[in-house]
RNA sequence: GGGCGAUUAGCUCAGUUGGAUAGAGCGUUAGCCUCCGGAGCUAAAGGCCGCGCGUUCGAAUCGCGCAUCGCCCA
């Protein structure tokens, strides 16, 4: 049995609507009854504005028949403590001891699991990251990954069947340019200086990757230095992006970002698939030919113009390998792709959308999220970053400096459609303006709190919280389940970071004003532990929803 | 020029089935250590929710127009 207040108060509120029934009732735009919880305490516990967009179809007035609503609720249970009509018609709830003390008695029976939806059979994949494996990753990498990596665990949790994946970019221009800025590096190292050409990629880890190659000779193949310079480019090119997807790699796992599926670009066209992808559009008729070139009809479908595919000299374009990606995913049965991608390439998604529609398949399966910039700080002054000029701080400095803790919270704590300031310095504080730490504190307190607390005699007395407090906790973590599932639908696991420093912030103020551990009252001392330990129950789940460690001492 | 997003307290930002007097942190100011972890707590000050018009019992929230900023495309 859940109890959710919202439901169980409208529930009551319908039974009692239609006991005031007449023919018309099933035509009553019940639907339209929002139950929920005031902002302003003097409101009650929930407000319900049912008898206001009912009054209409009645021909009453709201307040008149909130008095007919209120008389007519059954409450056998003893639920409810007490009822008000306010304003111009709503009407105020307050719940009783007995449903807090069953509320919370029912979270900490539910465990571990309190939130959790049961498997509903939707498959879902998430892809994130998915940078080129031209270069390490770096802050903004992070922020997707911390959002992808937390979007998969919440999504689990909510009941769907997920997967996670990484496109590998490693076909094409970007790849090209790697092997040929090693080779302009191993010419440089064997003592024949060339300008370093501007379109090159110019970080020291080009350099480190050139001297290794040099010393270690059988790494490469035995007649490398006589291979005509585009085999060189074409080989340094897949060697130097698998050392550095080798190096991605690591960093993931190192932020408990976890991947199971490495989708390489370069074997969407070794398998045929792009030529098949193509294939299916130009079943669908969306494709035709103009000025040599291959174009993908995409503008009927909500694109702003149509698309070239294959360009007139024989080359297929990023949104052929695109089309064939997706068409592969959606082959593969998954229910909803969700793509997170850097803000930069929010004008692909009309494109990618009109090919799903294209493919055959509901525009709605593929979500895009797309991540603002990271804007990196130390002491409120921006850290400059430039891949091209390799200036860039990497996600593994980061994490170096401020921790894996730290670095994912602050990356959740915005939606993903604003701009993100990252102070380091605000990250490593040991204080109240660092969220991470105010948040994980909750855990060490209360893990100290049952340390010394005396051990348990029996089932605690929940009824005897009644503090207006300690009736906020319980309500607050009451909602932590509708939080996990907005925090699902909407794809935006900031919710539960928002949810968690709202958690800190009661906790904290309730130990600030009232004391927890009293040994002339035994059974208070016993409630209010049990209590505390249900916070940092729910606490834990949401910190791994969000891959947080949630430390017993800090 | 077109498209997408943003605009809420001094700063950084929450605020989605439209609800009553719009919230938090930081910063500022004034307090709290006979007290379970002060890595904390209490309180005060601070708002034309960018602007205008509309929809309705009710708009930060929905619609239209405008302004400014950011990104993408040409």
């Amino acid at each position: 049995m859940t109890f959710s207040m919202k439901l169980m108060i409208r529930q009551k509120i319908e039974d009692a609507i239609r006991s005031l029934g007449g023919p018309s009732a099933q035509d009553w735009p019940l639907a339209s009854i929002v139950v929920e919880e005031p902002k302003d305490p003097d409101h009650g516990h929930l407000a319900t504005n049912a008898a206001l967009t009912l009054a209409k179809a009645l021909g009453q007035k709201p307040r008149t028949l909130a008095d007919q609503i209120i008389a007519a609720l059954a409450d056998p249970e003893g639920y409810i403590e007490s009822t008000q009509v306010a304003g111009p018609g709503f009407i105020n709830f307050r719940l009783s001891g007995q449903w807090w003390a069953q509320a919370l008695s029912s979270i900490i029976a539910t465990g571990s699991d309190f939130g959790r939806i049961p498997a509903t059979g939707r498959r879902v994949q998430v892809e994130y990251v998915s940078a080129n494996p031209t270069g390490p990753l770096h802050v903004g990498h992070g922020r997707g990954a911390a959002l992808g990596d937390s979007l998969a665990r919440i999504l689990s949790f909510a009941g769907d069947e997920v997967s996670r994946e990484y496109y590998v970019n490693d076909a094409g221009r970007q790849m090209r340019i790697l092997g040929a800025s090693v080779l302009a590096r191993l010419k440089e190292l064997k003592g024949s200086p060339l300008p370093f050409p501007d379109d090159h990629y110019r970080g020291q880890y080009i350099i480190d990757l050139a001297k290794t190659f040099l010393a270690s000779p059988q790494i490469g193949p035995k007649d490398f230095a006589d291979l005509p310079e585009p085999s060189q480019v074409a080989w340094l090119s897949q060697w130097a992006g698998n050392q550095i997807l080798d190096d991605i790699k690591k960093d993931l796992l190192d932020f408990r970002a976890i991947q199971e599926d490495w989708f390489s670009e370069r074997s969407l066209y070794e398998k045929g698939l792009v030529d098949e992808a193509l294939g299916a559009l130009k079943k669908g008729g969306h494709i035709y030919e103009k000025e040599q070139a291959l174009w993908f009809r995409s503008e009927p479908l909500g694109d702003d113009k149509d698309r070239v595919l294959i360009k007139s000299d024989g080359e297929k374009t990023y949104l052929a390998a695109d089309v064939a990606y997706h068409h592969n995913k959606l082959e593969r049965g998954y229910d909803l792709m969700v793509d997170v991608w850097g803000a930069d390439h929010h004008g692909y998604i009309p494109r990618v959308k009109a090919a799903v529609e294209a493919l055959g398949y509901d525009r709605e399966r593929l979500a895009v999220v797309l991540i603002q910039l990271v804007n990196l700080l130390r002491h409120g002054q921006v850290v400059t970053m430039s891949t091209r000029a390799g200036e860039f701080v990497t996600l593994r400095e980061v994490v170096t400096e401020v921790g894996v803790d730290a670095a994912r919270f602050m990356f959740l704590t915005r939606s993903h459609e604003s701009p993100l300031d990252f102070d380091l310095e605000v990250a490593k504080a040991q204080n109240r303006d660092n969220p991470v730490y105010y948040v994980q504190y909750v855990c060490a307190r209360i893990f100290s709190l049952r340390q010394k607390g005396s051990p348990s005699t029996g089932p605690a007395d929940l009824t005897l919280l009644v503090a207006p407090e300690e009736v906020d906790l319980v309500r607050h973590l009451s909602g932590f389940p509708e939080t996990v599932q907005a925090a699902a639908r909407r794809l935006e696991p900031h919710l539960l970071t928002a949810w968690l420093t709202n958690t800190a912030r009661l906790f904290h103020q309730y130990y600030g004003r009232h004391k927890i551990i009293d040994e002339a009252n035994p059974a208070l001392t016993q409630a209010r532990l049990a209590l505390a330990e249900a916070i940092r129950q729910v606490t834990v789940i949401g910190l791994t929803l969000v891959g947080v460690s949630a430390p017993e001492q800090m």
